[in-house]
DNA sequence: AGCACA
């Protein structure tokens, strides 16, 4: 209670927070009552569009003093209060709070709820509105689903105030016609907030995206629309999946040695076994990961791709029948990571974990705020995409060289601290270089040999480097 | 130009 109720010109209003401002220009925005109003004190609430003219509004002070303060200041300024220079009224209101009337979908947040109006849900992809609404800050998270209101997607950003800037560009606003079918007519966004805050996408599919999880697996069928039947895990024609890949290598120019693949695979978890051999005429391999989730990261990454440069040895990957593979401990054809021989285990270093994993989740402080589509290229170990494909890869899918830190580069090492074979040097025979071209900044396997010495031994503790 | 609506 305020004992300074001067009482206002003409009328005895009792004084409120809560002030009422009419003959505002039309869709007078909020921003524009605040910057009116805020050189008088700190602006708690507003409501605009008041009235049938939609020209009025309210605005509450947090302090009786600060409402008091504007109607006194321009009861006597020979400047009235104007918006776009239009004069505007200011009386205290007969109420003392503004109601919270928004709707929820006006209450900001981080995740906005977009209904795409005039399409059907195979007329938009998520790539498409992934790329509209990252113009605006990194998104987390794309849900996509049908409504009887439409088609409608929940987008996931860092912020409100990220999501607002999004939301305020694009309400309303029509999806360029260049990223939609011809038959498309009209494509209008209507954006409002969602009460979610962090979105559960279980799974990369032609419906849902996590950008922030390379543990989900993506898929590039869904990346490149329509051409291709839909596999997604809710409607999987797919083979059923498995912790175990079975590889085909196509045109395979130079040896892919069980180290070579290990190296390539282990980018994306533990790799237990691999076997390979001879079908068809060609070479095939098979890749035990612990568990079906790495390999179906490491499936939809991979396939497609070539281990080195030039399009040799691509790879072709499915899911094998085979959940655990028989295969001789240590032959040039197969290896298994996780026999625990002492006499090998000796030579390890002493506390490596069995399955450390710390560079499995990069996605959290080391997510970069704005990924680039180039950021593909830096992220993954493998060769070019397709001609024409866009990388289908998460952008944080920052896959990392195994460099000692994942469990199976372990046995190799002490493999050969043991003085066992030389398998090393028998999978990669010295001068198989074809792409020996030192100074070219390709981000493949280099070339075989290239990681071993010229005696054949690999570099102690230094696995091959590939790039990253 | 004179008081909203969940």
């Amino acid at each position: 209670m305020s004992t300074s109720s001067q009482p206002q010109f003409r009328y005895t209003q009792t004084p409120s927070k809560v002030l009422h401002l009419r003959n505002l220009p039309w869709e007078c925005a909020e921003e524009e009552l605040v910057e009116l109003c805020k050189p008088f004190g700190k602006i708690v609430n507003t409501k605009c569009n008041v009235g049938a003219n939609r020209n009025q509004a309210f605005v509450e002070f947090a302090d009786l003093n600060q409402a008091i303060s504007m109607v006194s200041y321009y009861a006597s300024s020979s400047e009235p209060a104007q918006v776009r220079g239009k004069t505007v009224y200011i009386q205290y209101s007969n109420r003392h709070e503004i109601v919270n009337n928004k709707s929820p979908g006006d209450t900001p947040g981080n995740v906005l709820l977009v209904t795409i109006e005039g399409v059907e849900a195979n007329d938009v992809t998520i790539e498409t509105i992934h790329l509209v609404f990252s113009a605006f800050g990194f998104v987390h998270k794309i849900a996509t689903f049908e409504k009887a209101a439409g088609f409608q997607a929940l987008i996931q950003f860092t912020d409100a105030e990220t999501a607002s800037s999004a939301r305020n560009a694009l309400d309303g606003r029509s999806i360029p016609r260049y990223l939609l079918p011809d038959h498309v007519t009209s494509c209008h966004l209507r954006i409002s907030y969602s009460a979610h805050t962090d979105l559960n996408i279980k799974f990369q599919s032609h419906r849902s995206r996590d950008y922030t999880n390379p543990y989900l697996p993506v898929n590039p069928t869904a990346m490149e629309g329509l051409m291709q039947p839909v596999v997604g895990p809710d409607g999987k024609k797919q083979e059923p999946q498995s912790n175990v890949l079975l590889a085909s290598i196509e045109n395979m120019q130079y040896a892919v040695t069980v180290d070579v693949l290990h190296t390539v695979f282990s980018a994306f978890g533990t790799v237990q076994k691999i076997a390979i051999f001879e079908k068809n005429g060609g070479t095939q391999a098979l890749i035990q990961y612990p568990d079906v989730t790495t390999a179906a990261v490491a499936k939809e990454a991979l396939e497609g791709h070539c281990i080195y440069d030039g399009g040799y040895c691509k790879l072709h990957l499915s899911y094998s029948r085979h959940t655990d593979l028989n295969v001789k401990a240590y032959s040039d054809k197969s290896r298994d990571y996780t026999i625990s021989d002492p006499s090998l285990l000796a030579t390890q270093v002493p506390g490596m974990p069995a399955a450390p994993s710390v560079w499995q989740n990069p996605q959290g402080a080391g997510a970069p705020l704005y990924p680039a589509t180039d950021y593909a290229a830096s992220a993954a170990l493998q060769a070019q995409p397709p001609a024409g494909q866009v990388p289908a890869w998460d952008p944080n899918l920052q896959v990392r060289p195994p460099y000692g830190s994942v469990p199976g580069s372990v046995p190799s090492q002490s493999y050969q601290a043991s003085s066992v074979p030389t398998y090393v040097n028998a999978a990669t025979p010295a001068g198989s270089s074809p792409l020996s071209q030192p100074g070219v900044s390709t981000m493949r396997m280099p070339h075989p040999g290239a990681s071993v010495r010229p005696g054949g031994a690999p570099v102690p503790g230094q696995p091959p480097y590939y790039g990253q």
